[in-house]
DNA sequence: CGAGATGATTAGAT
DNA sequence: ATCTAATCATCTCG
């Protein structure tokens, strides 16, 4: 009953069933008719009744094949008693002998049995691990569902880490799990920290939106809209980091535990991140600053991320950042 | 078909 | 327990 070996990795396809006389690929024989049923179902109950059903066919050839094994062992004992039998008249044949030769038929056979027991085990996990791993039948959110989320998201920038009742109601909004929503902010935060040049035109086109939605509209908001896509964005490979916030730094970092509990303090965030961006947008005009980083990581400090927060110092205080990089956007 | 996008899983850190 | 970073497996688009 032991697991024997769980195939840690996927991929890696060494299985490798016993050649020769052992019990040939149980494993083979279900990874086949896994496949075999491959393509358009993708019906949730459909695809689970299929599951079971592989399942259980598997049980069922486990078992005739243990039948037959076993039919076998019998068979085969009995041969040898007769051959036994028959010699022991050209010589004798003390019964330890044919109780040791017993045990060793028995033996033998056991260890296929064995094998057979490892090779529906191996069957079963491939079967798991083709229905079962989510990663394989992975659909991309609808359309609607991404939007409430880079919503979200763009709208909490400077601290984009949903409270937990924040999840569920992105859940119930989004028609996914509470653990989707989760998974989807940590995709979305690494991946946008990673390469937030590739961002920026998302970035500004939620912003914009969540600002009409938002701010009420003064009438008229809608020019100022992305003068062409800024291309400067550069970042090829090696993330230089422009951080110069610049004009918006004062805001920037309130993030951590002042607002842990209170709702206004988000509300408020919520409201200046983009406010931030209605800003950076007009404003750029108004002086000869270049409008080309319309968006940018504000919420990031150049060390690394939003997470770590709690620097009890520092925050609030535009003090350059540390390599004081400062990119200088006149042209 | 290949490259990029994307959702899910995992190891390791906190 | 939750997050990051890396990675996997699939989807999508050209």
């Amino acid at each position: 009953m032991n697991p024997a070996s769980f195939p840690p990795k996927h991929g890696s396809v060494p299985i490798t069933l016993s050649g020769g006389a052992g019990p040939e690929g149980i494993a083979q024989h279900a990874a086949a008719a896994a496949a075999a049923s491959g393509g358009a179902g993708a019906d949730n109950s459909a695809e689970h009744s299929d599951y079971r059903a592989k399942l259980s066919q598997i049980r069922q050839i486990y078992h005739t094949e243990l039948e037959k094994y076993e039919q076998a062992c019998n068979e085969f004992t009995t041969h040898v008693m007769n051959l036994l039998r028959e010699q022991s008249r050209t010589r004798p044949i003390s019964p330890k002998e044919i109780e040791r030769m017993v045990s060793i038929i028995h033996r033998k056979f056991s260890s296929i049995q064995m094998q057979l027991k490892q090779s529906t085990c191996e069957a079963v996990m491939i079967l798991r691990s083709r229905f079962l791993d989510a990663r394989r039948k992975r659909r991309n959110f609808n359309k609607q569902a991404t939007e409430i989320l880079n919503e979200y998201f763009y709208s909490h920038l400077s601290n984009p880490y949903p409270s937990e009742e924040a999840k569920e109601e992105l859940a119930k909004k989004c028609s996914i799990t509470v653990s989707q929503v989760s998974n989807w902010f940590g995709n979305k935060r690494i991946r946008y920290k990673k390469n937030i040049g590739k961002f920026q035109e998302e970035a500004n086109m939620y912003a914009a939106r969540t600002a009409v939605n938002a701010a009420s509209v003064s009438a008229h908001g809608s020019q100022a809209n992305s003068p062409s896509t800024p291309n400067s964005a550069g970042s090829a490979g090696s993330f230089n980091m422009s951080n110069s916030g610049d004009l918006f730094m004062s805001v920037q970092s309130m993030n951590g535990d002042s607002y842990q509990g209170a709702q206004v303090g988000a509300n408020v965030q919520s409201q200046v991140d983009t406010l931030r961006h209605v800003i950076s947008q007009t404003g750029g005009y108004s002086d000869g600053l270049t409008a080309n980083q319309m968006y940018s990581p504000q919420g990031i400090n150049a060390n690394g991320g939003w997470q770590d927060a709690t620097t009890p110092s520092s925050v609030t205080s535009p003090t350059e950042g540390p390599g004081s990089v400062h990119s200088d956007t006149s042209n």
